[in-house]
DNA sequence: TGCAGTTTTTAGAATTATTCTAAACTCCTT
DNA sequence: AAGGAGTTTAGAATAATTCTAAAAACTGCA
């Protein structure tokens, strides 16, 4: 019997196969740290600080790569809140951001409550890929 | 009688000062190029090969401490859609945005038109500064 | 108008985030 | 176990932006 949790098993490697990307250590190592526990959202630099201080290093170079992965796979999305950096998002439903300026925290919140009214209809020739809100606040 | 148009003038100088800025020769070139026709979106590359263009040529670096400049005195704001990658927008009222991937185009819409309803309260100690809609559409 | 004093501009170096390169390594199939 | 495709890696390369410090320009005042 496999050991799982909310609907989603601490089976990486076969997460990682299922998702079309061989489970390498070093992926397995990143995947672990993602989605081991509760929603995160991560930078390239902090989890490469992160995975540095585990037992199985991973160069920059492989989180970046791997964070691409990731996202490309639809196991992560990418969170575009201040100019210069890039957040990942182990959150993949629809939900919106809080940006708590200017520290640069970030917080998810669910999209269920929200309702967004009014939108214009997309440009002639374009299909709708995705609605961002972002509520940004201030301390 | 000063020349104007649509209620704002066309005399850069006296609102550069107005906000508090000393009208120089590249500030009022940069000025004439952003808020001399209707709402821009650009990019301080684009921006800088625009001006290199002209007759009065500024440096990069002047561009980046200008658009700066120009944002925190409220002339412009900072757009942030792409990762790496900043737009400011002359529009500073209250709208929204559609952009269109993989292009990179920004196009405003007013906000009059649309409601947004059932966004949950600010992290407990912050205010809320701005709520940003970013409707992502593609080709 | 001429001058001092502060603010700006500038070219180029520095920084930061990210991607690329090509050689070494690992995973999978046989 | 071996071969080949796919990965990882360190370090170089790139891209966007900021910094530096010296030169130039704006401003107020004589």
């Amino acid at each position: 019997m496999a050991l799982t949790m909310s609907g989603t098993s601490l089976d990486f490697p076969s997460r990682l196969r299922a998702a079309g990307l061989r489970p390498t250590r070093q992926r397995v190592a990143l995947a672990r740290l993602l989605f081991a526990g509760n929603h995160r959202h991560v930078t390239a630099e902090g989890l490469h600080a992160e995975v540095k201080a585990s037992r199985m290093p991973v160069s920059l170079a492989t989180v970046y790569n791997t964070l691409n992965q990731f996202r490309d796979a639809g196991l992560l999305c990418e969170v575009v809140v201040a100019p210069g950096r890039s957040y990942f998002d182990t959150n993949t439903g629809h939900h919106h951001h809080f940006f708590v300026e200017p520290d640069g925290e970030l917080h998810d919140f669910p999209s269920d409550k929200v309702t967004i009214a009014g939108l214009p209809v997309p440009p002639k020739g374009t299909r709708l890929a995705r609605v961002d809100v972002i509520v940004r606040v201030r301390r």
